[in-house]
DNA sequence: AACTATTTATAAGA
DNA sequence: TTCTTATAAATAGTT
């Protein structure tokens, strides 16, 4: 449509290629604006030049960005396809997180509307649940798991001396009551009238160690 | 171009405007792929019929799925805005995942690209760190912690009790002891050897409950 | 879906 | 670049 018919191949002569860009993306863009006012449809175009430059457009009552676009571009292929927007996204080696926080305030949402949902939300599912997460947990947990055991193994050495000498003050009480027993009353204190732990008091806080916060 | 000109409004006639989509998309696509392939540039289009149906088309040597432009499109939006890749996906609230493990297979990489970056990696950055993915797995863990609770409680309870047993019985060791003492060796066997705690004697397994996982 | 009168887009030139 | 214009291409209304 213009003085001569043209051959659809590229075009050598950069000039000539760069400003057949320009009119044609004008035209295309106009085209797009068109389709989607006169057929109520939603029309997104983006376009990369040779040089990496973006050019975008995006038309529709029902939409409002090419962002949004994709987003209902990613769903239309999930219906029969595997591949969800998420994956096509991380995919992207330069999708980045300045901090986890970041990334985290993102997922979060996703991993309620996991929990949302009524399928077989049974003990079983959480400890599935429990140890993916704990796969994606591996090197920030492993600093505290280190600690933990430390805790778990000292608080049980602790008890199993316990133990171990209550058989045999036992034994020994066996023996001497033999001879004449006394009863001293309870004397003991409850450190712990909740029913809980406190951790305050141990030589590793867990307080500093969050894993049980709620 | 046709028998009148047309003004770009929604045409009200439904097989009108029905027939228009269908032409005036095929012209849209061809332009498309011809400034493509005449500009040597990449481009995509996608239209959502206003029933919901998804039309595309992708060309262009650099490119091959309207997936990867989209990739492309988020690297250039953020080159100047705040805006992530993940952030536009996450915000389309009909991703979802069918188990928590594709979420992770996902977030992974990221979490790794985090690690891997030697900025002020301390005991701190970790403890930070651990706290916000702990608000991340708030539903999760809330089940565990349940558990957990529970089991430091009875196992604190038994130890106080042995505490207050074994207090009672050095009191009365010390009474007998007056009396006669007997010394009947260390009979106590050590169930862990290895210093850990062994959970499967336990009434609420831990090994169920993998936070200690390494 | 095919036809065709017209409009629209645009290639080449200024 | 931008404007002009001859011509190709797209398409609205018709069949």
């Amino acid at each position: 449509m213009g003085r001569r018919k043209v051959e659809i191949k590229r075009i050598h002569d950069k000039s000539s290629r760069v400003v057949t860009f320009s009119k044609r993306r004008a035209g295309l863009f106009k085209k797009a604006r068109h389709i989607s006012v006169l057929c109520d449809v939603d029309v997104a175009v983006i376009v990369f030049s040779d040089r990496g430059k973006l050019y975008e457009v995006c038309s529709g009552r029902r939409t409002n960005s090419v962002g949004l676009m994709f987003s209902r571009y990613q769903n239309s292929c999930l219906e029969g396809e595997e591949k969800t927007s998420l994956e096509v996204e991380l995919d992207n080696p330069s999708t980045k997180f300045r901090t986890c926080k970041e990334l985290l305030e993102m997922i979060i949402p996703h991993i309620d509307r996991i929990d949302e949902e009524p399928n077989e939300v049974s003990l079983t599912y959480m400890i599935e649940l429990e140890e993916e997460l704990n796969d994606a947990l591996l090197h920030t947990r492993s600093r505290k798991t280190q600690l933990m055991t430390e805790r778990m193994s000292t608080f049980h050495e602790q008890e199993r001396k316990l133990i171990e000498e209550n058989e045999k003050l036992e034994q020994e009480v066996g023996v001497a009551k033999k001879n004449g027993y006394v009863d001293y009353g309870d004397e003991g204190v409850d450190d712990f009238p909740n029913g809980h732990y406190n951790y305050e008091t141990n030589p590793y806080p867990l307080s500093s160690l969050p894993l049980f916060k709620e």
